[in-house]
DNA sequence: GCTAAATGTTGAT
DNA sequence: TCAACCTTTAGCT
């Protein structure tokens, strides 16, 4: 679930429950048990997502940090709120919303100093306002890196996961294997603006959705859960617009899929 | 009902 | 390079 669209996506439905409340903190878990007494009373001033990382902003310049990981997850609701049951790392409660953290990478508590490191090392967010494309592309056009390497390291670019990095990679008809500095400045600008209109997408529907709707009409019979995306996790199926076995193979760690005739190297 | 794999990152080895 | 985080879901049986 999370790539940058989720964790946008979270600060958009926290806000509304949380900032200028006061809200009450625990950790059934234990795990975060002396970050929630230091939160416990304070009211809320921000939500701020960065590429997949969240910070709520307490008063007292006292800031709880959240990455989710690969499953970590928040799920909010009004009250009452049910028995705590399993690892349930974190819930805030307002006098009429629960949220529930679990299975979170971080969950910690920051100075404004520790956010701004966080900050510091990461790229453009494609989904903040003002974000500037042209940082990532400094780094893009120097580097011999695959380009399929580089949408993954969130230090070039903000927000993309292994969905995204297929996708746009796909729908830029480019070879996640071409090096970044051969990559062209237009196909570049092109991706950096398909990335804001996919992410955005993504921000509003609560998943990711790639696909063009003549591209999942075109096979017949009714629509399938995989119609969404072009080539993530289709290995092995025919490309949605050649025909052609969708391939896949390990980079940085994680599964690429691509198409090699749509993609080529 | 069981197993494997998954949208991510960090810290230890 | 691997384990940890600890949940959800797809794909079996």
């Amino acid at each position: 679930m999370p790539e940058g669209h989720t964790i946008h996506r979270l600060a958009r439905d926290h806000r509304p429950l949380l900032v200028g409340r006061e809200v009450r903190a625990t950790s059934p878990q234990g795990r975060f048990a002396t970050g929630a007494e230091m939160l416990d009373g304070r009211r809320v001033e921000a939500v701020e997502p960065y590429g997949k990382h969240l910070f709520y902003v307490f008063e007292g310049d006292v800031l709880l940090h959240v990455h989710l990981g690969l499953y970590g997850s928040w799920v909010a609701a009004s009250l009452p709120a049910p028995e705590p049951k399993g690892a349930l790392r974190l819930r805030l409660t307002t006098d009429d919303h629960w949220l529930d953290l679990r299975g979170p990478t971080a969950c910690e508590l920051h100075t404004p100093d520790d956010r701004d490191r966080v900050l510091a090392r990461l790229g453009p967010d494609p989904l903040r306002k003002g974000a500037d494309p042209d940082l990532a592309w400094q780094r893009i056009s120097r580097s011999r890196m695959a380009i399929g390497a580089l949408l993954m390291d969130q230090s070039v670019l903000a927000g993309v996961g292994n969905v995204y990095r297929a996708e746009v990679l796909y729908r830029a008809g480019l070879s996640p294997f071409r090096p970044g500095r051969e990559v062209p400045e237009r196909i570049w600008d092109g991706m950096w603006e398909d990335l804001r209109v996919l992410l955005r997408a993504g921000v509003r529907a609560g998943h990711i959705v790639t696909t063009e709707r003549e591209d999942r009409d075109r096979r017949s019979g009714p629509a399938r859960r995989g119609d969404r995306f072009y080539v993530y996790r289709r290995h092995g199926e025919p490309c949605r617009r050649c025909g052609t076995e969708v391939r896949t193979q390990e980079m940085v760690a994680r599964n690429l899929f691509w198409c090699p005739v749509c993609q080529p190297a």
